[in-house]
DNA sequence: ATGGGCACCTGGCTGC
DNA sequence: TGCAGCCAGGTGCCCA
């Protein structure tokens, strides 16, 4: 579900209510999740004070007196500030108890989602360590890209949502960041033009910027910290909007797969 | 190294 | 109404 923009948002959410708080208790309804939750995970983090709630790439970094907490949201995953006492549904895997009397509560049906104890600085775990610049950062440029675009086959759109070349970006701002950019998402990376790769670049911060503004898209089940939905959905050019005539030329966007994701283009505007 | 395809899992919708 | 089939904001892993 969320890319960077849900995940930014739920960020900024938690970050403000559970700053400096400390773990009263930790409850594991469902251990299973992308990568099962060892026995001791809920000693590991019991009694330890929350000092930030960080974010690279799309994975959320809550550190804590001592170690840090890696949480990912997968498809389907959602993490909540709540009152203790709010009666737990489906799918509710884990909380948090702070001593607030609020919990952290993740949810995730899809169970694509994951939680890592480490003691180790985050950005050194096995799954962060590869990660490529962050998509809003200076050094994502199109110098960069250029770069790394070189002699690359692969389809522009399965390229921009490789992490290792780019983080953040995924199925719905890839689709949405082609169409600012005017270029088609089955091109061969290694044969668009920099200035193409330049207006790509700057496809890709203007759209995230644009939906982290409108607290990310809810096309399903997203929700913040809060429960509450984004809003960019209404501001989408073309992500599930195949049929639908163009917001700029009126012509009917399309629908096609490419490594096995849906993908949305206009024909026209995108060349 | 690169690219392609599969796997993980639940739930909602479509069409017979 | 029931059920099979397909689809969904991600990404690690295996194979050619």
């Amino acid at each position: 579900m969320p890319e960077l923009p849900e995940v930014e948002t739920t960020r900024r959410g938690i970050a403000q209510t559970v700053t400096g708080r400390r773990i009263a208790a930790v409850i594991v309804r469902e251990p299973r999740l992308r990568w099962p939750l060892p026995s001791d995970f809920a000693a590991q983090l019991n009694g330890q004070r929350i000092r930030e709630v960080r974010r690279r790439a799309k994975y959320l970094l809550i550190d804590l007196d001592r170690g840090s907490l890696i949480v990912h949201l997968g498809m389907s995953g959602s993490l909540r500030v709540l009152p203790s006492s709010t009666p737990i549904l489906k799918h509710d895997h884990v909380d948090l108890e702070l001593e607030s009397n609020q919990s952290l509560r993740f949810n995730d049906p899809r169970r694509f989602g994951s939680m890592h104890y480490t003691l180790e600085d985050p950005a050194q775990h096995m799954l962060l360590r590869k990660l490529a610049p962050e998509p809003l950062s200076d050094e994502f440029d199109a110098d960069y890209l250029v770069g790394k675009a070189r002699g690359r086959k692969v389809s522009i759109k399965q390229f921009i949502m490789n992490g290792n070349l780019v983080v953040g970006v995924g199925n719905i701002y890839a689709s949405e960041a082609l169409f600012r950019a005017g270029i088609k998402p089955t091109r061969a990376a290694g044969r668009i033009k920099p200035d193409e790769l330049k207006r790509l670049v700057k496809g890709i911060k203007t759209v995230l910027n644009a939906a982290l503004r409108a607290g990310g898209t809810t096309l399903r089940d997203y929700v913040n910290a809060d429960g509450a939905p984004g809003y960019f959905r209404q501001k989408l050019f073309v992500y599930e909007r195949d049929g639908q005539p163009c917001r700029n030329c009126k012509s009917p966007i399309k629908q096609l797969r490419s490594g096995q994701r849906s993908t949305y283009y206009c024909p026209s505007c995108q060349k």
